[in-house]
Parts: C-alpha cells; sequence; structure tokens
DNA sequence: CTACATACGCTACGATATGTAGCGGATCGA
DNA sequence: TCGATCCGCTACATATCGTAGCGTATGTAG
C-alpha cells in the first residue's frame, strides 16, 4: 500500500492520490467489479495509468483501500448497562453500514481476496481482525457482567454473526434493519441466561 | 449452460466434456482462481479454446459446473428422533464437505458471482436454494416437533449457519469438527426449549 | 538559491486473455 | 447416404496487465 516512510525528492501528488481512489470508489459503486480495472481508474481519475502502479501494485489492493476509506468503522462499539441492546446495536450498525455503499465495496473486496492473497491478508489484518476484536470484547463484556452464558463461546458467535451478515451480501439479498433484528434476536437466545417465556 | 434440447446431427463429445471439466476442476484446486482462464483450461484439457466457447459462454459458469459436480450433496439431511443431532449433523457434514475440495470450488464460483449475475443466478437457484430448501425442513421438523422453540426463526438460523462456514471459507480458516461442533452447539442453545443447566 | 531525488505524464512494448469468425474434416442421427 | 452439427485449427480485433524509458515538474536538503 502506501508506503509511510519519508522519502526524498518531489512527494506524491496528493490530489492524484484521492482522484483515483474517488475513481476507485466510483467505477465499483457504480459498475461494479467487472468494469473495474486499473485502466478504467486511470481514465476515469485523469491519472496516468503508470503513475497508479507506482503507489498500487495491483488492482485489488487499490480496492481495498478504497472500500477502507469508505468503511469509516462508525460501528455501535458502545457498551450499555444492556449487553444485549448491545449487540442488537451492534449488528443492526453492521448491516446497516454494509447495505450501503460499503458493502458493494466489500464484495468486490472479497472477491478480489481469492485470488489475491495480499488483499487477504490485508483485509484480514487491517480490517476484519480489529474489528471483529471490538466485537469479542463487547460481548465478553455481557458474560462477564452475567448477562451471557457464562461458556458461552465468544468466536463462535461472531461468526455466525458476521457470517451471516456477509452471505447475504455476498448473494446479493437485502440486508434490512429488520433482517438485522431478527438474526440479533435468534442468536441472543443462545447467550441469555434466562429462558424466555412460551 | 449445457442445452438438454435434443439436436441435430452430431452430437457434443461427451469425451470433450470430461475433459473440460476434469481439467478446470484440476487448476482450481491445484492452482486457484487466479490461474484460472478458459485458456488454461483448453491448454491443460487438449481441447480446443473455441469448443470449450460453444458449452460455456463464461469461465465463471465453467467454474459453477465443476463446483457442481464435485459437490455431490450428499449432506446429512437424514432426520432422526433427535432434532438437535439432526442440526448437528448437517453442520458437520456441510463443514465436512467445504473444508475438501469442494470448498476451494466454493470461494472460487462465489468470487466469480460478484462480477459475474448468471454465476450468481446459477449458484442461487441450483445450489443454494434447494439446499437451503432442505436444511430448513430439517431445522423446522425440530420445531415441529417440539424440541425447538415455537418462534424459532428458521431461516435467520439457517443464515448464521450456512454464513459462518462461509465466512471462514472465504477468509482461508480452517474449517474443522471440532470448529462445527462449537458452531451448532452455539446456535442450538437458540433453539433448545429447555434450559441447560448452570 | 541551487542541487538532488523523486513523482508525474506520456509513449511504447510484450505478454496474456477475451470473444468471434471461418474453414476443412469428423461424426452422429435420420 | 445425406444432412446437420461438432471438433480442431488459424486468424483477428480488443482489452488489460505490468514494465521501461524519457522529458518535465516539484518538492526537500544544504
Amino acid at each position: 500500500m502506501t508506503t509511510v516512510a519519508p522519502r526524498m525528492g518531489r512527494p506524491r501528488s496528493a490530489r492524484s492520490r484521492r482522484a483515483v481512489l474517488d475513481a476507485a470508489y466510483a467505477i465499483l459503486i457504480e459498475d461494479g467489479l467487472q468494469a473495474f480495472s486499473i485502466d478504467a481508474v486511470a481514465v476515469r481519475s485523469g491519472v496516468a495509468r503508470t503513475t497508479i502502479y507506482r503507489s498500487w501494485p495491483s488492482k485489488g489492493l487499490l480496492a481495498f483501500e478504497s472500500f477502507r476509506e469508505a468503511f469509516e468503522t462508525q460501528l455501535a462499539f458502545e457498551r450499555t448497562a444492556s449487553p444485549e441492546k448491545d449487540l442488537h446495536a451492534l449488528v443492526a450498525s453492521l448491516a446497516r453500514l454494509l447495505s450501503g455503499p460499503a458493502g458493494r465495496l466489500a464484495t468486490s473486496v472479497v472477491a478480489e481476496a481469492q485470488s489475491d492473497p495480499a488483499v487477504r491478508t490485508h483485509f484480514l489484518e487491517d480490517f476484519s481482525g480489529p474489528l471483529r476484536q471490538r466485537s469479542a470484547v463487547l460481548v465478553q463484556a455481557g458474560v462477564d457482567a452475567g448477562r451471557f452464558r457464562k461458556d458461552l463461546d465468544v468466536s463462535r458467535l461472531l461468526d455466525a454473526a458476521i457470517g451471516a451478515v456477509y452471505l447475504r451480501l455476498l448473494f446479493g439479498q437485502a440486508i434490512d434493519q429488520i433482517w438485522a433484528e431478527q438474526l440479533s434476536c435468534t442468536l441472543l437466545r443462545g447467550c441469555l441466561l434466562e429462558q424466555p417465556g412460551p
């Protein structure tokens, strides 16, 4: 990706960088992964193709950086007095975010990751991992507070929650708030100590 | 895909068809999606490139048909006296199947589906849909038998179960039987009427 | 202010893949 | 045998990739 190390000579153009990322975003949103190529980004951004190659070694990593910008991880990691509500809010905000432009970018990145190991690595380490970590803390707090089962497998719960969202995303099915609520409810029943009434 | 309508004249060569599908399978398994192209399949199979185009309009649909063959849907849809065990068995068999070659093919197909609507449609209608339908019947049987909550949202439960498996698959994490057991346990706690002891 | 290091835009090139067209010969059903 | 269709082959046009080299622009260090 972009090197952070200080360099000599002329620095990279911030305007070009912006133009490229904006063009990549627009193409992925408007025309989809199929229309996404370094060539297309070069034309749309007005930046020379060779210049793009200097900053991004592959279209996959360019897509990832565009995705990362769009996904300004403002998920609901707030911890309130109610772990149940926190989980509802977490799933709901994830669903809301991925039902928008960021979701479309995410599908492209995941697809690219299947043929580009570098994309997979960045996606896991720079994005999915930290996000999952914060989610785990939230759920674990519910366990520690005695509201969730002591032996709850937080990791599997997150596999299920996050996986469900991605599943619908990748298969082009709508992700609305009702669906999110239903999902978190279904998952939550597996977390609560008290049994819901008949 | 392959037309079923009876035709006049010389029929399509079964040997060529086999060689193409075998080559596609081998390339996807051994070298991955990145190395998968009509060209590569033509070289490996010994079948002319133009001949391949006559049967498969895109590499995505070729990958899908190869996947479909590999995934000889022998999942555990058996219905025993224990809905819990049935669900465990279902998740376990799905995990076992996708942890093998079929899983690698699946990632390729899902990736292709992100840029090829035809692949997505076929995947959903010819594969995922029917499979999900059968799974739903199994889970619903547990509800009807009074072993699962009456108000269980079967559809969301399947989103979670299937999504979790795909999530790990797409991100290259191991899918073993222990993981599958943990997953179905976590999900099941949300299905049982009786509360597990403390 | 000058010198240097690097980025930029441009052109060009070779490699690979896509998808189509047409030909002669092969192979099946009627 | 006849006709329809398929197969393998060659050829072609287009697209994308990734790299190299050139002259010029634009920063920073001294």
